[in-house]
DNA sequence: GTTCTTGTTGCTCATCTGTCTCCCACGTCC
DNA sequence: GGACGTGGGAGACAGATGAGCAACAAGAAC
């Protein structure tokens, strides 16, 4: 157990040699040269002392601190932000690196969301990760310029800066892959309303890849709600009411495959033998709790956060160039889940 | 937008005065005798330089850094750290505290936590909130006693440390009431395994409202499970199949609940017309979105995260003795979130 | 009416926080 | 008299802090 008022100084003293010698050994300088004798006695008194560094000094002196801040929408809003931290979390740790966490709002103004920035800038952290609750365009506060900054899925309104995302559309095309794979030809998509990237492009991955099974994917049904589960639900007794009833299903995530379970309920219809369904999320309090599990496409936000920080960290070191990586976002692939709720359709 | 390299130097060579009287004027020093005239232009000047304080150098001599630490369990497994985490983040925020966080386990080892605190020790922050998964006692490392530190949703064992619950009993109560209140004379209760406090505390709880309102509390149905969907499911039928078929349900949690709505579906029971439930933890994503949406009695989270970080921070301000508060951990309750799974019964 | 005392105002100097790092100073041995 | 082996001194990082120093005014003593 470390005692903190313990300092460089006291080591120094009790060793009976120089402040600079101390700080030589404990850091291992390269060009100092201090016999093994000397460094031994340092180090043990130092570890006798409970000596541990001042990090608020080191970083006084040397502009490094060693801390990442991480400004994050909706920390309790969503399980996202939890895994995107705990990436982020494990990436820094590894490398020695620590966090600093603020929470903001997606809807907080340009002014607020500045000032959770300058928060992060005043406490000299060596690089910010800026990310949001789910995959969007958002506009950044402008001072996040001033030190290395990756945002974490989502692409900042014309901006130019380095960011990872996930692959919207290999996710869909897994999804719906899985649902051919199966053997199902009547499939349908239940999509979003809202105008994110992900509404759209899951939509073209749908459609594409029906097309090249060879089936028609532009004449494919397709419900669009609020996605949640009630809309999910609605589109759902909209999409199984057609008479060419889709045996498979796609979901915009998976609180809607959770409506598209009740209404199937309702109309009689058992999971997986009489409709499959695919979400999209794997937000494991629902995928893995619904009966039968639900089969679906995970997003990354573990790897994302993870990638950031990995990348935020070499930038820093100045192994990367960040403005290098800034033109196009990183992608990362969104892995299908398999559980229960696939099988093949009824003859 | 601030440019961090501006120094208080430099406000001070800009406006012709001395560093010290910048300082002085910045930081509104009591003693300092100052004309109105000179602080007008120190703070016009600062302005316009995009002058803002390097907190670093400040915590160095101040020896108070405005950082918080949180060592939190199981960030990305349950939402309930991200609730902990806001209220600290905004209890935080509002006195100019900032949070550093450090993701821990807590299955991992003393030597690992203790590590994980010591990161925090070295970075000199001000406290330590120390926040678990969920209520139970934790072995705390020995290292979280050099900083004023407050435990959040946890009892040290054998510990001497300031630390806020929830009100298991009461929140239990106010299930079991809601239940007798809608009319309900067959109330069962569907268990943990765990050997948690809560545990024992909500089955006490049931039994005593049972017994105040008259009924038989010790005689009443409780079956017991592992908590989740399907140890819900499967305590749930065994409940259901008795020929006192209990018509209120009180779960452990939300996920065992989810079990007994499929539990009663399969039996042909529906919700709230034939049977009332009630669960634990509100956890958004399954209460809201379960059909009829669940009434559940919602945990603290939010408010344990804020009141440990204003109590700490008014520790570290010297307005309050931790020492204090030690002996006996706080209670925070637990509020019943009225959804729509309780009715009367059928006569 | 001048000088001295005392008080007030306005601001600065020196020092401190804990650590790093460049540069220099010894001695010793060829 | 260089080269080598060992180690130390003195800023610097950015700001905080309390003692101290001019400058000036009002009042007092002569």
């Amino acid at each position: 157990m470390s005692n903190k008022n313990i300092g460089i100084k006291d080591v120094a003293v009790a060793a009976g040699v120089s402040v600079t010698t101390v700080s030589h050994v404990l850091n291992e300088v390269a060009y100092a040269r201090i016999s093994p004798e000397t460094r031994g006695k340092v180090r043990s008194i130092a570890e006798q002392l409970g000596y541990g560094p001042n990090r608020l000094a080191q970083a006084l002196r040397t502009q490094r601190t060693g801390m990442l801040g991480l400004v994050s929408e909706g920390i309790a809003t969503t399980p996202h932000a939890g895994h995107i931290i705990l990436g982020a979390d494990e990436a820094a740790k590894a490398r020695g690196y620590n966090l600093m966490i603020i929470n903001t709002s997606g809807s907080a103004s340009l002014e607020s969301r500045q000032a959770d920035v300058e928060a992060l800038l005043e406490r000299r952290v060596d690089g910010i990760l800026y990310a949001t609750m789910y995959h969007r365009n958002v506009e950044l506060p402008a001072n996040l310029g001033s030190v290395p900054s990756v945002l974490v899925d989502s692409v900042a309104t014309g901006g130019n800066i380095t960011a990872v995302i996930p692959d919207e559309e290999g996710g869909a095309r897994a999804a719906v892959g899985a649902l051919l794979a199966a053997g199902h030809t009547r499939v349908g998509f239940i999509n979003n309303t809202d105008d994110v990237p992900a509404t759209s492009q899951r939509l073209h991955a749908f459609r594409a890849t029906l097309t090249e099974a060879g089936l028609d994917g532009d004449a494919a049904p397709v419900e669009s709600e609020v996605s949640e589960v009630q809309g999910g639900y609605e589109a759902a007794r909209r999409i199984l009411a057609r008479e060419d009833r889709p045996t498979g299903l796609f979901c915009y995530n998976d609180r809607m495959a959770m409506g598209a379970y009740r209404a199937a309920a309702e109309l009689g219809l058992s999971i997986p033998a009489d409709l499959s369904v695919v979400g999209f999320d794997d937000q494991e309090l629902i995928a893995a709790n619904l009966h039968p599990g639900l089969t679906t496409v995970a997003l990354p936000h573990y790897e994302m956060g993870a990638w950031a920080t990995e990348h935020l960290i070499d930038a820093v070191e100045g192994k990367t160039d960040l403005a290098l990586m800034a033109p196009h976002p990183t992608i990362l692939s969104c892995p299908l889940v398999r559980r229960d709720s696939i099988a093949a359709p009824r003859q």
